[in-house]
RNA sequence: GGUGCCUUAGCUCAGUUGGUAGAGCAACGGACUGAAAAUCCGUGUGUCCCUGGUUCGAUUCCUGGAGGCACCA
């Protein structure tokens, strides 16, 4: 095999552990962290997105968290390149490199890579979501039908991101969104190790909602408030934020708000759960596995394939 | 103690002129290429409180019981 780096991407749903496992393993293999979590970007989202503590971030050198604001425009395609830019310099200091997150598009964007689309310019989406509201879904479906009718017939045609996220590429290109799909990738310098963190899903669960009621105990409800003008943001669509949004506008106590948000995160690491599970790459470990276990599992991995 | 009403899915309830039942929410399963903690799709999971009777057949009608609610004592 090749002699190139190591990518070590912790991943599982939210509330099991992966943030404490990537500090330990990154001390283990003296090195640096990425965190992949489309939200810990945000500065301005601190105690809902769970952010490591200080006393973390010093255990060992963190990248992309807390890095930009709510109010910067960012995506997935943003977040490969940055990547892509950042593990390139951290591979000529170390030969791993520790990835960690919940946001599987994300991870694969980083992994795998994403096609090449062209620059959609913001008043464009802009314009798509005014006709969504105005003539409705059904409209822009039978544009699609037009503009690409392959796609038209594989994609989630409910869905008004799919479409328009499909139509805003056909409008600024003139060619169909799904000719640009399945373009050959450039192989990744480094090879990835994927470590999953499982447990039973009432294990989860329960993590879950204690971790929401410590997200309270430290001031969840304040930060959310003073975000509250800012609440038609990307970022802001949030769980633990749309919630509380809906309380400070009258529609559900501040208790009912608390419980939706435990059900929504519970319902998001279902999707997690959903995104992984397809990725036969995956070493699981339960989640109380022994950190130098996991260290010794990737000593071993690579001595075996001899990666680095 | 008496009278009336109620008991059906995890919850709130509908319904069956007697042919073993269905909504909302919850739950569960899935999709996913620049909004992804987003967005979308699919699925009913049931001793119809218990008991005996009538009936070819009872969750439905009748007897008795249990639990709940209301009113009267």
């Amino acid at each position: 095999m090749d002699k190139k780096p190591l990518l070590i991407c912790v991943v599982g749903p939210t509330a099991i552990g992966k943030t404490a496992l990537s500090i330990e393993l990154a001390k283990a293999f003296d090195t640096e962290i990425l965190s992949a979590d489309s939200r810990q970007f945000f500065k301005e989202m601190k105690i809902g997105t769970a952010v490591p503590s200080s006393e973390e971030l010093a255990a060992a050198p963190h990248h992309f968290i807390q890095n930009l604001s709510i109010h910067d425009d960012y995506s997935v395609g943003d977040f490969e390149k940055d990547a892509l830019r950042l593990l390139n310099d951290l591979f000529s200091k170390h030969n791993i490199v520790i990835m960690v997150g919940g946001s599987g598009l994300y991870i694969d964007a980083v992994v795998k890579g994403l096609d090449v689309f062209p620059e959609v310019p913001a008043a464009i989406r802009e314009g798509l979501n005014k006709e969504l509201e105005e003539k409705g879904l059904e409209t822009l479906q039978q544009e699609l039908q037009e503009a690409d009718p392959d796609y038209y017939d594989r994609v989630d045609i409910q869905n008004p991101h799919r479409v328009i996220r499909a139509l805003e590429v056909c409008r600024v290109s003139g060619q169909p969104y799904s000719s640009f799909l399945n373009q050959s990738h450039a192989e990744r310098p480094f090879h990835t190790l994927y470590i999953g963190l499982q447990a039973e899903r009432e294990t989860v669960y329960e993590r879950i909602n204690q971790r929401v009621d410590i997200m309270v105990t430290q001031g969840l409800v304040a930060e959310a408030k003073a975000l509250l003008p800012y609440k038609q943001l990307n970022a802001m669509q949030t769980v633990g934020y749309r919630e509380l949004f809906r309380h400070f506008d009258g529609e559900w106590t501040l208790e009912e708000a608390i419980s939706e948000i435990k059900k929504n995160t519970r319902r998001f690491a279902k999707r997690q759960g959903t995104w992984f599970k397809k990725n036969p790459n995956i070493h699981w470990f339960d989640y109380k596995t022994p950190v130098l276990e996991i260290v010794d599992f990737v000593k071993n991995k690579n001595h075996e394939t001899n990666f680095i």
